[in-house]
DNA sequence: TATTGTTATACTCTATAACTATA
DNA sequence: TATAGTTATAGAGTATAACAATA
């Protein structure tokens, strides 16, 4: 009898909890949180036009997206307003306060990052990302790749 | 200006996220979920006595493992009763029908692992586990390492 | 008193369904 | 009607504080 290997799916999952953990960690000790961050991040992208875009690129749908919108509206990190030339699109801008908390994050989530990163040499870290890549696209083929597993 | 490499810290977090919701997604298609798969595996395992080392094997806390064991219970997977040698201790025990579903989970999750596998080959595999296995220690020291970060 | 577990309560993140406002 | 977003509601997972039971 073998001494069964952990599977890689529990493995990866135990990893994520943990990393996650402290991640969240150290971006609540600078004042915000994985989701804040996220949506923080996506903003100052800008890579989007309507909060359908912004939920997508954040990862969530619709009506987590307004969740998080209000909390950060009511603490005063960003403001929505209907757009002139089609009002029933909200362009969310973000407060002078939400720049300063993006920045704090940012600062705190690369100082988490320094820390990951001692363990691994460059080219170890390059096989991780690849590596990461691939099982994220394993998962979740990339869109348009046509599903094709049930429907064969 | 370079073009930011994303951070690994967030890579690794988006990863763990898609990954992790193919893999609920597949426990939730065979009548599980990812924490009662936990569960179960840690009862299966039996490398426990109390609720409290079960927990800490499931990676929860009390109140937590108390709220997954009763929903548990209701669906008769298991059963508790107090030790008769020391009655604050609860012994927790897999029905037939815990079973059952640890096994069909254990199918489920050994498919998905096999999905999983298949974009990689041993070595790449091997590499990964290694990784992974840095990263976690990197921000979890293993247990009794000393803290030694922020009381130097 | 110390230990084991539960209850009460609450918070975060997420979602679906139904709704409003706009086009 | 179709689209953008919000409201209402719910559920899963987690936690802390206070409690009960047992030793």
């Amino acid at each position: 009898m073998k001494p069964r290997e952990t599977p890689i799916g529990l493995l990866l999952a135990q990893t994520a909890k943990v990393v996650g953990q402290a991640f969240d960690d150290t971006l609540a000790a600078a004042g915000g949180s994985t989701s804040t961050w996220l949506v923080l991040l996506a903003l100052m992208r800008g890579s989007h036009r309507t909060q359908r875009d912004l939920a997508a690129e954040v990862g969530v749908r619709g009506p987590t997206l307004t969740h998080h919108l209000n909390g950060m509206e009511q603490a005063g990190l960003l403001t929505r307003a209907r757009r002139p030339d089609n009002r029933r699109e909200h362009e969310v801008a973000l407060t002078d306060g939400g720049r300063a908390l993006f920045h704090r994050l940012r600062s705190a989530a690369a100082a988490h990052d320094v820390r990951l990163r001692q363990v691994f040499d460059p080219h170890e870290l390059e096989t991780l990302r690849a590596l990461l890549g691939r099982m994220a696209q394993t998962v979740r083929p990339p869109a348009s790749a046509g599903r094709g597993l049930e429907e064969a």
